[in-house]
RNA sequence: GGCGGGUUGGCGGAGAGGUUACGCAGCGGAUUGCAAAUCCGUGUAGACCGGUUCGAUUCCGGUACCCGCCUCCA
């Protein structure tokens, strides 16, 4: 079997990685809140962890890994949102309007991914499902005197952790000498976090020991790992900007309500997204949507490539020349696998690369050794181990094209340059060739024939001007 | 201020204490009526200063610069 290395931000080492269950391995990732589109940014981490779950699913069966990516389906950015919406003029009341607020999202999320060739997770919770085991746990807390409730909130006693900042890397004296935690005056500690706080009327809210509330940010991550994979599981994934306090917190929570259990035993995070240098984010507003690309007619393979040729622990550029090389490269690609059966299994290269750490940098490298050495169906296979060169996301490179019409024109055209060659009527041949090209459509003179294809630029109009 | 990460050839971007990363571009050649495509060949780069070592871009220390987190964020 693959030995697969993983670095683990826990431990700031590269580990190997042995499963608690080598028949159910299990691994969490923090997933979107559902109020708006995804960015790029929110992409990476869902093309990184897709590409750990594929490499799972090779190493130890598609059958025996189980990956859970949650729904963030309540959250003050969605009241927000809802109120925007009901402030412009929609009347229903402000649940039917969340509702479908966060029905709409996921279905775009899906919709985006699925084009970014991203499997889907294992199970998709949604964080309103699970209020009853967050409610469960806040108990059990306030019961081992880890929490406390006041004013109707609940808060998580963070000097009852003494763990607590191990993950990030900081103390609580240090984060008090930074003085930028949220004072509160129902707050035994500065440090303190809401596990529970009360709802408006005419917000969500569920009804609790503590009256009618809703849960902190946190907790659903801890209970809804705690409900689908168990207290002690093997990978938990995330952006490294969740780092602190998001992570830091749900171990918190996790490791007091299951004493000894362990939690997540491997910590992964990937790093930034950059535009122009700057990470790419909401709060920043420098970002743009996977939809916003998919809609120019950036082919979500390509976006995937592009992501995929960063190391997922180093920061990443989006760049228009990153872009245009990965469409040469999988355009190349396509062209030789077309018609190939893939090899039973992949490259054992490309393998070893991603089993290093995840390093899809290198895997790609390996991928175009086999290019060079013409090993079609081995390229085949290894690709699909990066969920590249899939048969259901290949249709962008024959898009555009209009079969029969434009194939009649460009052969007409073609014909009329090798009859102006037959009678060496060079000047005409190559201003016909010229034209043809200029067009976008690439001609290629061969000992067996002119062979042609419409290239990524293939402009129909200019086409059909040159008779 | 505290914590964490980074700095590789024209560009992007990896691994490894001593042997070619890889891709794109460039250059030379084959081929071609001319091209394109393809094929072959081609680049001693590793921020700076020290240290360890027979040998460091790779390990250690320092300096500079960049980025992220410390507040919602993938």
């Amino acid at each position: 079997m693959t030995a697969i290395r993983l670095y683990n931000s826990a431990t700031r080492r590269k580990e190997d990685f042995v499963p608690l269950d080598p028949l159910n391995v299990r691994m969490y990732v923090c997933g979107p809140t559902v109020y708006d589109r995804a960015h790029l940014g929110n992409a990476r981490p869902v093309v990184v962890f897709d590409t750990l779950f594929r490499l799972l699913r090779h190493v130890h069966g598609a059958g025996h890994v189980t990956y859970v990516r949650n729904f963030t389906d309540v959250d003050d950015k969605i009241n927000a949102r809802a109120a925007e919406m009901a402030a412009a003029g929609d009347a229903r009341p402000v649940n039917d309007i969340i509702r479908e607020l966060t029905d709409t999202t996921i279905g775009w999320y899906h919709a985006d991914m699925d084009a970014l060739g991203a499997l889907r997770p294992t199970v998709e919770p949604r964080a309103t499902a699970h209020v009853a085991g967050m409610i469960a746990m806040i108990e059990g807390l306030v019961a081992r005197g880890h929490a406390y409730a006041a004013a109707g909130h609940v808060l998580f006693d963070v000097r009852s952790f003494p763990a607590y900042g191990r993950l990030s890397g900081r103390s609580l004296d240090e984060m008090i000498a930074g003085a930028r935690v949220e004072v509160a005056p129902y707050k035994r500690d500065p440090v303190d976090f809401v596990l529970w706080k009360p709802s408006e009327p005419g917000l969500p809210g569920w009804d609790s020991p503590w009256g009618r509330g809703r849960p902190g940010w946190h907790i659903e991550c801890s209970a809804m790992a705690e409900a689908l994979l168990g207290p002690a599981f093997d990978i938990h994934g995330g952006g490294i900007d969740l780092m602190f306090p998001h992570h830091e917190n749900e171990i918190a929570q996790s490791a007091c309500a299951h004493p000894g259990a362990g939690f997540a035993r491997v910590w992964m995070h990937n790093e930034m997204l950059l535009v122009e240098g700057r990470k790419m984010s909401k709060s920043l507003g420098n970002f743009f949507t996977v939809r916003d690309l998919l809609d120019r007619g950036v082919p979500g393979e390509v976006i995937r490539l592009v992501l995929l040729g960063t190391h997922y622990r180093s920061p990443m550029d989006w760049t228009e020349e990153r872009r245009a090389q990965a469409e040469a490269t999988l355009r190349r690609w396509r062209g030789l696998v077309a018609g190939i059966e893939p090899a039973p299994s992949p490259a054992p290269a490309v393998l070893a690369a991603l089993a290093d750490d995840l390093n899809a940098a290198g895997a790609i490298a390996a991928l175009h050794g086999l290019a060079t050495e013409g090993d079609a169906a081995g390229l085949a296979a290894s690709a699909r181990l990066l969920g590249l060169l899939e048969p259901g996301m290949g249709a962008w490179v024959a898009a555009g094209r209009d079969p029969a019409a434009v194939a009649a024109l460009v052969e007409r055209l073609l014909a009329a340059r090798t009859a102006a060659r037959a009678a060496k009527d060079w000047a005409r041949a190559d201003w016909l060739r010229q034209a043809i090209t200029a067009a976008g459509v690439v001609v290629r003179d061969t000992p067996a024939g002119v062979e042609w294809e419409l290239g990524p630029a293939f402009e129909p109009a200019k086409l059909e001007v040159i008779e």
